[in-house]
DNA sequence: AAGCGAACCTGGCTGC
DNA sequence: TGCAGCCAGGTTCGCT
């Protein structure tokens, strides 16, 4: 479900109801999600205090004051909610008018202040951990995670650098979490349509010989920030029923450009053609032969 | 090394 | 109505 801007509105939403708070009680109602719970998790997450919340890549890092961060991974179809809120301008009436399947409510996190944060997976490709802080870069999950999109050195250099010598499509390469952290299915379509290059085009043609990057290059990187940025702003994207925190719909589903629009005209001005489906590595990808070479 | 397909798991939708 | 088959926003593993 959750690429990075999905994940960065979770985030905000998390960060105001549990930032400050305590772990009161954590309810874990199953053994495992995608992976074992680390061992005594509930345990180890009771008293503490939660100081700040992260995202690396489509983690969410929630800092602990025991030196610890409780890294959490949504996998394909995990969310949160928060309930016990007494907020006058989020009534109740249509607070989750469509209620999650009890049933996939894995983990209930209890707060001092008097609010509780359940996760929901039904998928359970989702999965928690518990890493020392100062441990983090050099763990496993984190150790070939690639660079930020958002971040301040993202541009078309970094990006030719990143691809250079690279045979696979555009599409793979984009999806991979050791070069860049965060895009998945959706927003490397969409970026894709919007820099104008084929999601077949092979990774390495984005740097001249000379290992400078081309337009295409900067193109790219642009357009990557842009639809990340625009999606963050209109809180995620919402599809099969993905929520925020707050029960609220993220809206960037209606701009989408090329995902799941298979045979509808391009929006591109003047372009004419038509999005089409392909599969590339397993997974579908969506995009216009006209306009994207 | 890099790239690809399969696997993990459940639910929703399509078509017979 | 029922059921088989396919598809889904992610990641990892094992095989070329």
């Amino acid at each position: 479900m959750p690429e990075l801007p999905e994940v960065e509105t979770v985030r905000r939403g998390l960060a105001a109801a549990m930032v400050g708070a305590r772990f009161t009680r954590v309810d874990q109602r199953r053994p495992d999600l995608r992976f074992p719970f680390p061992k005594n998790f509930a345990a180890r997450l009771k008293g503490r205090r939660v100081e700040g919340l992260r995202r690396r890549a489509k983690y969410l890092l929630a800092d602990l004051d025991s030196a610890d961060v409780l890294v959490m991974h949504l996998g394909m179809s995990g969310s949160f909610r928060i309930e016990g809120e007494t907020d006058a301008k989020t009534p109740g009436a249509f607070h989750h008018a469509r209620s999650k399947d009890p049933a996939h409510d894995h983990v209930a996190f209890h707060l001092s202040n008097g609010k509780s944060i359940i996760y929901n997976d039904p998928r359970r490709f989702g999965f928690m951990q518990i890493i020392a802080r100062d441990k983090l870069g050099k763990h496993p999950l984190f150790r070939n995670v690639g660079v930020e999109p958002l971040g301040a050195e993202f541009d078309g250099a970094q990006l030719a650098r990143l691809f250079a010598g690279r045979t696979a499509p555009l599409k793979t390469a984009l999806s991979d979490q050791r070069l860049i952290a965060g895009l998945g299915n959706i927003y490397v379509c969409e970026a894709l349509h919007r820099a104008g290059l084929s999601p077949r085009r092979p990774a390495g043609s984005l740097a001249r010989k000379n290992g400078t990057p081309s337009p295409r290059a900067e193109r790219l990187a642009r357009a990557i920030r842009e639809v990340l940025e625009e999606a963050v702003a209109a809180g995620g994207s919402s599809l099969r029923d993905y929520r925020q925190t707050n029960g609220d719909l993220g809206y960037f589903q209606h701009k989408f450009r090329v995902y799941d629009r298979a045979g509808e005209a391009c929006t591109r001005p003047g372009c004419g053609g038509r999005v089409k489906r392909i599969v590339q590595s397993g997974r579908a990808t969506f995009f216009c032969g006209t306009c994207q070479r």
